[in-house]
DNA sequence: ATGCACTCCTGAACGC
DNA sequence: TGCGTTCAGGAGTGCA
C-alpha cells in the first residue's frame, strides 16, 4: 500500500540512521522478492559507506561511497522496520550499521523488490526512465492537460499509470479526485480546463498532508513503516463507502475499475 | 499506441 | 471454533 507519502516518510526516517553511515553487514534471508536479487548484493555493500537518501516516485534510493544506488520498492506490504527486538518473519533483508543499528526490510507479500545499480546508469534503470513527473513542487496543469488530450481512458487509471504521474497510488488518487470533483471513470480528454487546474492543485496538496500527518506521527524510527501514515491519517473517500461526503453529505459510492476500488461522491464528481 | 485483464503473494476480514 | 472464500493492491506482462 505505501504510496509516494509512505515511502516519502520511510526515506526521511531512514535517513537519519543510514546517512553518512558505513554499513558492516547484510543478511538475506532469501534470495528475492518479486525479483531475484542482484548478484554480490551483499558483497557491494558490505563496507560500504551510504552518502545520500532520496525517492524517486515510490522507490527509495540509497547510494553509496562505491558509486552504487540501492532502489528499494516497498509494493504492498513492505515496510523497513528500525532496531527490531527480533527478527520476524518475512524480515527478508537486514541491514547492519557500524553504529550499532539494524534496519531490516519486511515485505510479507513479497511485491517489494530490492535492485542495486551504478549510480550513473541510474536513469537507464528502466523503471526510473519511464516514470512520469513528480508531483511535488511544481504545476502539474499543463503537463496534465497534454498527458489527458485525446485519451479515451479513465481518469483513474490515467492517474494510476506512473508514466503519467509519479508516486500516485489508489488511496492518493481516490482523495485527489475528490477533491477536484471529478468522476473516477470520467475520459481523461473529456475533462473541462478548470477541473484539470482543479486537479493539479488537489494532487500536490493531497500527498503534502499526508506526508506531513505521516511526518508528525513519526516521533520514533521505529514506528517507521507502510502502513502507519495510512492509520493515522483519516481520508476524505477511500474505504468510506456509504459515509457522507466530506463536500456535500451525500453517500460515496464504490466503482470497481480494472480490478481497483474507486471511492467517490456521485453527487459532486462529474 | 492504447486500453485492459491477468498475475504475483500473504494475511485480515468475513460468512457459513 | 474452524474452515473456506474474498479482498487488498504496484507493476509487469501479454493480448486485442
Amino acid at each position: 500500500m505505501p504510496e509516494l507519502p509512505e515511502v516519502e516518510t520511510t526515506v526521511r526516517g531512514l535517513r537519519r540512521v543510514l546517512d553518512g553511515r558505513r554499513l558492516t553487514r547484510v543478511d538475506l534471508h532469501r534470495d528475492d522478492l518479486r525479483r531475484a536479487f542482484p548478484d554480490g548484493l551483499v558483497q557491494r555493500l558490505v563496507g560500504a559507506t551510504i552518502t545520500g537518501l532520496s525517492r524517486r516516485a515510490k522507490y527509495g534510493l540509497i547510494a553509496t561511497d562505491r558509486d552504487d544506488t540501492l532502489i528499494f520498492h516497498l509494493g504492498m506490504s513492505g515496510r523497513m522496520r528500525l532496531d527490531p527486538e527480533v527478527l520476524e518473519k518475512h524480515d527478508h533483508v537486514v541491514f547492519h550499521t557500524d553504529d550499532g543499528h539494524v534496519v531490516a526490510f519486511n515485505d510479507a507479500r513479497r511485491f517489494g523488490s530490492l535492485d542495486l545499480v551504478p549510480t550513473a546508469a541510474l536513469g537507464e534503470y528502466p523503471a526510473l526512465a519511464a516514470l512520469g513527473p513528480e508531483p511535488l513542487g511544481v504545476d502539474l496543469t499543463a503537463h496534465l492537460k497534454a498527458a489527458f488530450k485525446d485519451r479515451i481512458a479513465p481518469v483513474k487509471a490515467l492517474l494510476l499509470d506512473q508514466r503519467v504521474v509519479a508516486g500516485l497510488g489508489n488511496i492518493y488518487v481516490c482523495e485527489a479526485l475528490n477533491c477536484a470533483r471529478i468522476h473516477p471513470a470520467r475520459e481523461g480528454g473529456k475533462i473541462s480546463a478548470a477541473r484539470i487546474a482543479a486537479l493539479a492543485d488537489a494532487i500536490p496538496r493531497v500527498l503534502d498532508d499526508a506526508i506531513a500527518a505521516g511526518g508528525s506521527t513519526l516521533r520514533d524510527f521505529a514506528q517507521v513503516d507502510g502502513t502507519l501514515g495510512y492509520f493515522q491519517k483519516s481520508f476524505r473517500v477511500y474505504g468510506r463507502e456509504g459515509e457522507p461526503c466530506p463536500r456535500d453529505g451525500h453517500p460515496i459510492k464504490r466503482i470497481v475499475q480494472s480490478g481497483r476500488s474507486s471511492f467517490f461522491c456521485s453527487w459532486c464528481q462529474r
